[in-house]
This record gives C-alpha cells, sequence and structure tokens, in this order.
DNA sequence: GCCGAATGAAGACTATAGTCCGTGGACCGT
DNA sequence: ACGGTCCACGGACTATAGTCTTCATTCGGC
C-alpha cells in the first residue's frame, strides 16, 4: 500500500463521516473539487499547508489524520 | 507565524538533536542538501510523501512531528 | 422517463515542490 | 595561511501539486 492510497481512502472515510460532499469540502477549505476527488483516489499527495486545510472541516487533529495513517501503513506491509 | 516557518525551525531541531548536517541528512533520505535548506528556512514546504521520508532518520513518527507543530502553532497566534 | 445532486475522468493550464549545478563565507583544527 | 566541513544563496532546470473547464455516469425522488 502506498501513501497516496492510503491517504485517499482515510480523507474519504472522514469526509464522508462528517458528512460533506467533495464539492462541500472543498469549498470549505478553499481546494477545487477535482482535486478532492483527484486525492481520494490516490492520484495526488497533499502538501503540508493542504493537509492542514483539510484538517480543519474534518473535525480532526492533523497529527491524528498522521496517526490514522500510520496506523494503517503498518498493518498493510 | 506561518506553517513553513515553523516547519522549518522544528527540522532544524530535530536534525541538529539527532546529530546530522544537512548533507547527511539529504543523503539518509534521498533528497537533496539545498532542498534541506530550503526547508529549514521556510522558503519550502513538504508534501507529505516528503514529510515522511524526512522522519525516518530524524526517528521520530510523522504525527508527532506534526504534534510539535500544532503546539508552536497555538503557541503563536 | 426526467431531474438534480454527486462523482469520475480528461485536457490544458499555473504555481510550486524538489534537483543539480555552482560560488562564497564562517568556523574550525593543524 | 591552508584544508575540510558546514551552510546560505543563486540560477536554471524537471516533476508534480493544484486550478479550471467540460463531459459522462450513477443514483434516488418525483
Amino acid at each position: 500500500m502506498d501513501i497516496e492510497k492510503v491517504f485517499g481512502q482515510t480523507l474519504r472515510e472522514l469526509r464522508t463521516k462528517a458528512g460533506l460532499s467533495q464539492e462541500a469540502l472543498a469549498l470549505e477549505c478553499n481546494l477545487d473539487r477535482t482535486y478532492i476527488s483527484l486525492l481520494e483516489r490516490g492520484l495526488r499527495q497533499p502538501t503540508l499547508k493542504t493537509l492542514f486545510k483539510l484538517s480543519e472541516p474534518l473535525q480532526i487533529l492533523p497529527s491524528k489524520f498522521l496517526a490514522t495513517l500510520e496506523k494503517l501503513l503498518s498493518m498493510t506491509p
């Protein structure tokens, strides 16, 4: 499992759990809707700033976000 | 305080604490020496993958790295 | 069947992450 | 003084993050 894939699926889980559409999330953090789509499909990886932007409306700390990634990464060797 | 600056100074602290030169760190994570310099001076921000790359030789979990950033960011409003 | 909301996907673009050359300066130890 | 290490900084480059536009598809409500 590469990091983009894991990030993408985690992002999608958090977004749907927050009850947001890709477009709604994009609006909330000033990003493009199609870019959110790319992220979730593992075709892009975010920069640090973008990770912080995304975390706010998802109501999660960036560090918590990464902790989830680390866990998932360690589970799929 | 913007995020690049805080990231840069944290990176530098962790690196020196690890007893590594910029070049040594760059070698260990397959990055360019001058790019490490740019990061530490707050002139670049890393992508997610790069953050993970950097964290390994610094002996810190990426999530811990971010937790430090969050703390610093909250202290400088 | 139609409609609107949600998403996938492609293409062309701009901004910036990251590389690769180099120069010069500060600080050592000898 | 001179060599070596470390770093700031520059310019020119390549790779990729992120935008904007558009079209197609799926799905549920009416």
